[in-house]
DNA sequence: CGAACTGTACCGTCCAGACGGTACAGTAAA
DNA sequence: TTTACTGTACCGTCTGGACGGTACAGTTCG
């Protein structure tokens, strides 16, 4: 459907999202103009339009890099597929390892945010998706609500650091860290 | 700050920030502009603009009657001061009653959801409620790390509202409310 | 009482600027 | 020659906001 992806032309490809991803993070997802992520991917806007006929389908392809990106390391991070096991991945690869969690909104929360300013529509990917991760969660050997209770805080999570919420402190972020582990413990 | 709230202007008012959260709601972040909220609050723009002079004045109302309304109803619903009540209010407030949870978009969601398309900076009251609710939450004399969870927990869950990601079965729902519920049990 | 005046609550119009998108000519490299 | 762009010029539309005007309920004052 897009062009074939020619080693060139996927690294400005890829620049030009991750230029997308921090005009929205830095300025707000209403700075996300046309003009304004081809400056920060330093490519003329024509050339941004090579790549992307049309905004829609630039926040559309922002949203499925997303997706993407996270289904590639929830399969990879759930290998073993002892009880818990994917719902201990879906914590990992959302909130980083235990001790050092990440700290500022990840490009999974700028992403969406651009995405879901510029047409709800273009979430749809996500929603299928969480789908498929709900599913599984549901399937992961745990007692009844628990993986999605866990699915639930690590979502809001995320939730807060889109929203740039007051960061917790570090002695509650890892009590909290601590006792989802052991929720997610098969 | 504001005109001395006659009994029609505050109607008014408050139709024209009712109408703005179901412009957002029904056609996204992107669709609030002056004109749509005034066409919805069946309103002129001028007679509008008369009471936000300007968009931001709108979010910023918006955010702010969010955060009292919830404020208030966790006051109110946290009475009784003993160990976990305040993180039981959090659960009720944002997911209302036990076995009849919301199932769509509230207000809150919305609104926070056109302020932050348009301006971040107009999160900033969200925030210091925030810190405000947290403080309370590590003072509700239940385990360490337990009240954070929950409020992450019930955040997640808003969140999958705000997106509007595939529901939860009724099943799945009740599990994880009857989970929240214990955990926040003194 | 009633005329004069005041403040509130709007309405309708207009405009500069921003934005998405188009068109097209040119270029550098493989 | 094709691919992958750059750069410029431009168009139509929409939007926030400014502005002037209107209706009318109160209040003040002679």
């Amino acid at each position: 459907m897009n062009a074939p992806p020619t080693s060139k032309s996927s690294a400005t490809r890829n620049r030009l999202l991750d230029a997308a991803e921090q005009v929205v993070s830095s300025q707000g997802a209403s700075a996300l103009t046309l003009e304004a992520v081809a400056a920060e991917a330093g490519v003329s806007k024509g050339g941004l339009l090579y790549h992307f006929p049309s905004k829609d389908a630039l926040a559309s392809a922002l949203v499925r890099r997303v997706v993407d990106g996270v289904d590639h390391a929830l399969v990879t991070a759930s290998a073993d597929g002892s009880p818990g096991a994917f719902t201990r991945a879906y914590i990992q690869v959302t909130m980083g390892e235990p001790g050092h969690v990440h700290t500022g909104p990840d490009s999974m929360s700028t992403a969406l945010l651009g995405a879901l300013a510029l047409d709800p529509g273009l979430l749809a990917p996500l929603k299928s998706a969480y789908e498929r991760w709900q599913a599984r969660l549901e399937a992961d050997g745990l007692p009844e609500g628990i993986a999605t209770l866990v699915r639930l805080a690590v979502d809001g999570w995320w939730t807060s650091l889109v929203l740039d919420l007051p960061p917790l402190s570090g002695k509650t972020l890892t009590a909290v860290r601590r006792t989802l582990d052991e929720l997610a413990r098969g």
